[in-house]
Formats: C-alpha cells, sequence, structure tokens
DNA sequence: AAATGACTAAATGGACAAAACGGTCAATCG
DNA sequence: CGATTGACCGTTTTGTCCATTTAGTCATTT
C-alpha cells in the first residue's frame, strides 16, 4: 500500500499523547495528524484505550532491546542489572512519552493510564526476573526469590533516582551502582 | 484546671482527622466535639495546619517510644532494625489516623497532608538513621552513608508490605525479615 | 471493500449563585 | 480581668445549570 494507515495513526497518537498527554488528545486530532477520518482509526484499534495499549506495547520493546544493547555478555551479572537498569531509567527520562504519562498519573491519575503504567512496570519486572534467574542458574549469585528480587531493584533503582532528588542533592550514576552493589550484592555485614 | 480545653481539643481533631480526614474536618466541627467555641481552638492553635502538625508531632514521639519499645539491646543490630521498621509499620497500619492521612494524600492530595506525612517519614528515616550511626560506630555493620541507608530501608520495607500486596500475596513477617536480612545484610553474593 | 465524517449519547467545563469554610474579634462570662 | 465564645467577614468550595466537546457508530461515498 501506498501509506501504511496504522502506522501513521500509531505515530501521531504518540506524537499527541507525548506532548499533551492522553487524556487532552481527542480521536479527532490524533485523526487530522494522521490525515485519516476519524473513523478509520476505529478498523484498526477497538477504541482509544487500546491505541495507547499498543503504543506501549511496542514501547516496553524498545526499552527491552535498550536494555539488552546496555549489557555486555563478558561482564559480571550485576555490572549488567545496574547497567540495564539504569539504562531503562534513562529512557523513561529522556522518552517524552514516559514522562508525559507519568506526569498525567501524578496530576490526573487517568485510570487508562495507570493501567498502562502498571503494565510498563510488570514488563521491567519481568526483565529483570529473567536475568536473576538465568544468574542464579549460573549459580552468579545466591539463590533467591527471582520475582521479589526483580521487584526490589527497581523499587531500591526508581527510589534512588526518584524519590532520593525530592530532598535531596541527586546522586551520579556511580554512586548509584555504588549503592546498588553495596546493598545488593555484597550487604552490610563485615 | 477542671478540663484540659487543650487536650479535648486535640482528642477531638484527632479522633476527626481519624473519621473523616483532614479536609473534610471543619473547625466547627472539632469546636463541637470538644464541647469548647471555635474561638478556643485558636488560642491553643495557630490554625487548622498548626493543629493537625502538634497532633503529628506527637504522633510521632509515640511511635518512636513503640519502635523503642520493640527493640533488645541483647540482640544483634539487624534484627533490632527490622522489629523497629515492623513495629512501626504495623502501628501505622493499625493506627485510623495515619490510614485516614495516607489515604487522604492518595486521593486527594491535600498539601497540608502530604507535608505532615512527610515530616512523618523524616522522623522514621532520622530515628533509623540514629540507629544505624551507632551500629556503625560499634563496628556492627559495614560503614555506609546512614542517611542513603535509612532512607532506603523505609522504602524497601514499605515496599514489601505496602506495594508488594498490590499484585501478589501478603509477605509474612518472618519472610519480611528474612528478606530484609538476605538484602541488607548478606548481599546476593556467594 | 476500505475509508469517511455527520451523527448521537455521554462526559466535560464554564458561569454563576448558594452554602460552607477558616479565621477574627467585640461582646460575654466566671 | 483574663478566658471563652459565637456572630460575623472575606474567601473558597459546592451544586446546578447549560453549552460545548468527546468517544464511538454507521449510513454513505470512494
Amino acid at each position: 500500500m501506498a501509506v501504511d494507515r496504522k502506522q501513521q495513526i500509531i505515530d501521531a497518537a504518540t506524537k499527541s499523547f507525548s506532548l499533551f498527554g492522553y487524556k487532552a488528545t481527542t480521536m479527532e486530532q490524533v485523526a487530522k495528524l494522521a490525515n485519516v477520518g476519524k473513523g478509520t482509526i476505529y478498523t484498526f484499534f477497538k477504541n482509544k484505550e487500546d491505541l495507547l495499549d499498543e503504543i506501549i506495547s511496542s514501547l516496553i520493546l524498545e526499552i527491552k532491546e535498550a536494555a539488552e544493547q546496555a549489557m555486555d555478555p563478558d561482564r559480571p551479572f550485576f555490572e549488567n542489572v545496574h547497567r540495564a537498569l539504569y539504562r531503562i531509567s534513562e529512557f523513561r527520562k529522556q522518552h517524552q512519552l514516559t514522562v508525559k504519562l507519568l506526569q498525567e498519573v501524578r496530576d490526573i491519575g487517568t485510570p487508562a493510564v495507570q493501567e498502562v503504567m502498571k503494565k510498563l512496570d510488570r514488563a521491567i519486572i519481568a526483565y529483570i526476573r529473567e536475568k536473576i534467574d538465568i544468574a542464579i542458574k549460573k549459580g552468579e549469585i545466591r539463590n533467591c526469590d527471582a520475582e521479589i528480587t526483580a521487584f526490589l531493584m527497581l523499587k531500591v533503582y526508581l527510589a534512588l533516582i526518584v524519590d532520593w532528588e525530592k530532598e535531596h542533592e541527586p546522586l551520579t550514576k556511580e554512586k548509584i551502582a555504588e549503592l546498588f552493589e553495596l546493598y545488593f550484592l555484597k550487604g552490610l555485614s563485615k
């Protein structure tokens, strides 16, 4: 076909969601930006929520790819997890779409956006979990509940990057790596 | 004096804040509950916010006492930190006031309540920090940034208790203690 | 067969009046 | 006379319209 209408719509919606947020984006706006009739959107997507969902699904793939690229198979497990998590959080910070949607969850709490952000978190946790499972099998780390560990790793990461800055000076990338290793790898025991 | 008017007011306000939240509580309501005129409140408290602030300040003292009681000087540092944090989180869960106010922050985001909850968090972190500082001095744990460690310990605790339950079965007290020790004390290295 | 935009029911937001609110202070009370 | 009070004030919040906008449909067009 001359033009991929579905891709046009996705591009237009991504742009508008990034710029104005989910709630403030109207389907007519998306249609205009995509140069299609409003009805056409509904031949590809069940509804507005489904449109956002598909966009986030491909964003998840993008994030996974970015994380995968940040890792180096020759390096130890822990450095790689740090690299992956750091890359993921950088990705979040740099991508207009995630920034805008996180802002929308904070400020308005749009249910559809909340749902989709949970999905993103779950995907990241599942990804880290895979890495942990492999590391356990390889004997690189102590045996542990991979799901809880992945969950906590993400929490600690976001706490160090997002929450810490609310009341203190931001931590450098190196400091974060150091802290991450201290708490998760070495532990506080002497 | 026959009746402690200030205490009456504090009791009435605590009850009303616990039952209806900060925003939904009117000063007239507090006055009625306390059996005083509305003006009397303002002879003891600068304004509504100040009233909440005093209540939280004494709550902080209560929490510290509860934590102190939960600890046992004969036990190792780590067990005590776990006991203290667990006691604090139980305290939060059981106290209607904190439950209601946390709910209000989530649902409405009342600025005054947000502020006072931050203060509560800061107090808990400062308390844990003291314990960490002592443990470092005594050589019970590795040298580390006590402020960041206290911050992370609280984060991890709340994550395990509050956030984990949102998508999984709640963890038992024993499991939490075990996890806490695993990540913070031992680390994942073999 | 694919694409469209006029159409509809439902949701939203702005304008405005009424009610409720936090905080003050002159009058009252003990 | 100092402690206490509730009527009072300016402001904010709430409720209620109604006009506009919106997501989603579907008969019509391409």
